[in-house]
DNA sequence: GATAATTGTTAGCTTAGCTAACAAAACAAG
DNA sequence: CTTGTTTTGTTAGCTAAGCTAACAATTATC
């Protein structure tokens, strides 16, 4: 049965990521216009869910995690600063680094705009056949994994 | 991966509407740097995409598929038409409406300019086991279909 | 024919991304 | 220890894509 069948034909992946493109751009409109509530941004929350699960965390590590540029991610991490979501600590062996933490308020941000925000995706998803469900929920890790190809491992705050 | 015959755990649409989420955010952030290469930008393609293949559409049509906003509608369509991939004709009915055709050289920059963008992400679905390749190609209608809820519209090929 | 609804556009704002140019700190020679 | 190079980040200034509010033009309705 699952690899009984045949090898994907010639032209296949174009199309799956064609889909898959088409797909995403989509998921991402709908979920802007969703959470109206205004909690963070979608870059926003982004980054500081890599904060609050990553540990403190270099600009440069965020940068590279959220493949932005640097000054991307600079003006990011001051408005998140700005609104106390996270903080920036000097590096005491290095005086050019900051690294960045999460305050709790940001940790509970975190959770509350991810939550609201995917809710109504969520129920979209919970109305799906189960049969449905296993199979997105298998597929996700995998889309996450086309997402970065040449990117570097854990960030190592040593 | 054993496949298990049960219901979905309770809890799990919002794991997977969070995977996916921020699967779609890293997708797009990747094929956004890929495509250097300046074909039209996403949204563009998009628009365009719903012209080619959804024929002469309203302005508004095309906003209600694109789930932008009119203003949003009326600065892509008059750049794009400004770049000569469509063009806007006068509906002799009701002189309010403008409707959009793509031209021939749209046509044209479509089908390139997606080829280009995806290139890179087809690669690396074409790496994966042909397994995962079927579960990919099978999930994605679906996470398509996610992104539009309430929509019947027109249909979109994309 | 006056008024209401539909269809787009204009003006002006915000956010997120970029490059180029710079500043400061650390590192490496000499 | 001073000088040049590399690393790390910031500032300045640009573009694209989205939004709301206000408006213009046309059509529909009473």
């Amino acid at each position: 049965m699952p690899t009984r069948r045949q090898p994907p034909a010639r032209g296949a992946p174009q199309r799956t990521a064609d889909q898959l493109h088409s797909a995403a751009i989509h998921l991402l409109r709908r979920l802007r216009g969703e959470d109206a509530a205004a909690g963070p941004s979608p870059p926003k929350l982004s980054a500081l869910s890599v904060v609050v699960f990553a540990g403190p965390v270099t600009l440069g590590d965020l940068a590279a995690a959220e493949q932005v540029r640097p000054p991307t991610i600079t003006r990011l991490v001051r408005e998140l600063a700005r609104d106390g979501l996270l903080r920036l600590v000097p590096d005491p062996d290095d005086r050019r680094i900051r690294r960045v933490v999460a305050t709790a308020r940001g940790r509970r941000r975190l959770l509350d705009g991810r939550r609201r925000r995917v809710a109504v995706l969520a129920a979209s998803v919970a109305a799906l056949s189960p049969a449905e469900q296993r199979l997105l929920s298998r597929a996700a890790p995998l889309i996450e994994a086309l997402s970065r190809p040449p990117l570097s491992g854990a960030p190592r705050p040593s």
